[in-house]
DNA sequence: CTGAAAGCGCTAACAA
DNA sequence: TTGTTAGCGCTTTCAG
């Protein structure tokens, strides 16, 4: 370990002024000499400099610095969202910094605040649960927010700031239809989490298309899940009671858990009761079973996230957050054939 | 979105210097009039002023700021350690800077240089694959690095730096001798990548302790996977094929492959093919089975990594890197007693 | 009890 | 072609 060299240190060394030296690494348009040049990027390299970013932040008003709060970095989907974005700062010359919220309201302000004191750039925020159902508290810290923010995933409507997630309503609907047109007719859907809206919303889909078909609502078995492998698990033999052909899983997890029970049962899978599920985290996860799902595209949400925010720190957007028109932008997901939808037992 | 406050303003505001404001934003002990206080307090909640740590650590020479590098956000056991890392860090008033490498070598030298510009007071590293088979150019920037650095979990020797992993050749004697103990004589082991140090050290354990028990070498197979679900999936037919009566597995997820194959033959789990893994991760992925694995235990890992690291900052150990006498420590691993082990069916 | 001033490492305008 | 200077926002001595 070694102490750490200034600009000044080099400047020294090559003896010239610091301004020059900053000229030359900076690769500032100047008419420096050829030889002086060389002379400050070899003492440069020699003694190991590296430029002090926070002070040069201090002057230029810029760090280059974003961040990005995920309430689960062990989820697979903000894992791989997390990576997804990386890439997208570093083409433009932005580090991401990530952090983890825990899901927990307390701790995403004290994140956002931090990371306010850092000067961050930008800020890429998916929000804990907590902030739907009292969106007062984080609204407020938004507004006072000196820099961009853009909230992914999680949209907590369009009058706080701007966001980009998915259209969960179109993927319940991309479901039921899905099923509808393998002929079944006796339905089951395992919900999320209570407060989960996302899940909420899928759910709503998949029952509303149901409901446009004219299936009776005496057909169709909703059920509390837990977004877990256990839900799907514990919910499979009354999935099966009930007679349903066919089974709508929030998320994979909970579909792989049902998957497994309904194999305990001898049920099989697609012949006696269809599935599809929600994430395509299987394929992700290395898990071998095609399972039918809808695919949320997770390199688009980065690339449409970091696109919008980059729009605001260029534009060098100084009024955005909180403003009446704000863009909300809806990606639409993807139905992904597998090998766990059949046609419904009673037309073959 | 608001412009940011600085305390020149909060301070004019208040009708003081800026060094009455700092003093008691700061808490520093001295004898500001008690109104005082509380008038500089007010304004500054009042305008949301929120200090520019940047400009902070420029002066104090230290950011409170801690950088951990790791390959492959989406592998469940560094989400974890992340996870773990960050809480450990919080606590004592440093905040953690997440990022990838992708294990790409290059990129790893780029974060690196990124974060000793940001000033980071600390740096965590599991390095990515590459540094293990060529040690010298990581070793060249940890020696040049102007804060303490520690090693996680993929040691490269201590002469570096300090390092902190597991005994991976202790997790592999634990499954040995459990499958000994159960009366097996025919074995199998499904090895990682070719180039994980690890994995390897896990196999290298394993087969060490059926040797000193004088197990035939052609009582043991030896097949190469791939860390993922498909390279259990895709042995599982060679492990039957050799008549083996236990198998055991570098991690969970090809043990989970290998299981899943075995479902397929036919192959009934534990009666007729016992399986050990290693991770835990089935655990931590919120599926079920109850597999016998090696569990690392990934908090202590965390606690021990902060603890070696915060020695160093406090120590303002400005020599340690690439000293002799580096410290190596080696945390063990435990057997978790799941379903998937019996006795060896000669023995029933 | 409070303020003035120096300086952290850097960039950028302006001189020379 | 290069150097001087001011200032980013903050902390910290030292005076008053």
């Amino acid at each position: 370990m070694v102490r750490r060299v200034t600009l000044r240190e080099v400047a020294q060394e090559a003896q010239v002024s610091v301004a020059t030296a900053s000229l030359v690494l900076n690769n500032k348009p100047s008419r420096i000499s050829q030889p002086t040049q060389q002379r400050i990027r070899d003492v440069a390299r020699r003694l190991h400099y590296v430029v002090n970013e926070n002070a040069r932040g201090l002057v230029t008003n810029e760090t280059r610095l974003i961040a990005l709060i995920v309430p689960d970095i062990e989820n697979m989907f903000f894992a791989s969202l997390s990576k997804c974005l990386e890439t997208e700062c570093r083409r433009n010359g932005y580090q991401l910094f990530i952090s983890n919220s825990d899901d927990d309201r307390t701790l995403e302000r004290r994140l956002m605040r931090n990371f306010v004191g850092r000067d961050i750039d930008g800020l890429l925020l998916i929000p804990s649960i907590d902030s739907y159902t009292d969106r007062a508290l984080l609204r407020d810290q938004i507004c006072a927010s000196p820099c961009p923010i853009v909230i992914i995933d999680r949209l907590i409507t369009a009058d706080i700031c701007d966001g980009v997630g998915f259209d969960n309503e179109l993927g319940g609907r991309l479901a039921a239809k899905k099923l509808l047109c393998a002929g079944h007719r006796r339905f089951a859907c395992i919900t999320g989490n209570k407060d989960s809206v996302n899940a909420n919303t899928r759910c709503y889909g998949f029952l509303k298309t149901l409901q446009e078909h004219e299936v009776p609502a005496d057909s169709i078995l909703t059920l509390d899940g837990n977004y877990r492998f256990s839900g799907g698990y514990d919910a499979a033999d009354a999935v099966a009671d009930f007679g349903a052909t066919c089974l709508f899983c929030c998320n994979d997890l909970m579909a792989l858990g049902a998957i497994d029970r309904f194999r305990e049962l001898g049920i099989a899978i697609p012949a006696d009761i269809s599935i599809i599920g929600y994430d395509n985290i299987v394929k992700r996860f290395g898990l071998l079973t095609r399972l039918t799902t809808v695919e949320q595209n997770v390199s688009e949400l980065a690339s449409q996230s970091w696109q919008c925010l980059y729009r605001h720190i260029q534009h060098h957007d100084s009024g955005r957050n909180c403003a009446e028109a704000n863009d909300l932008l809806l990606l639409e997901p993807q139905l992904v054939e597998g090998d766990t939808v059949a046609q419904a037992p009673i037309f073959r």
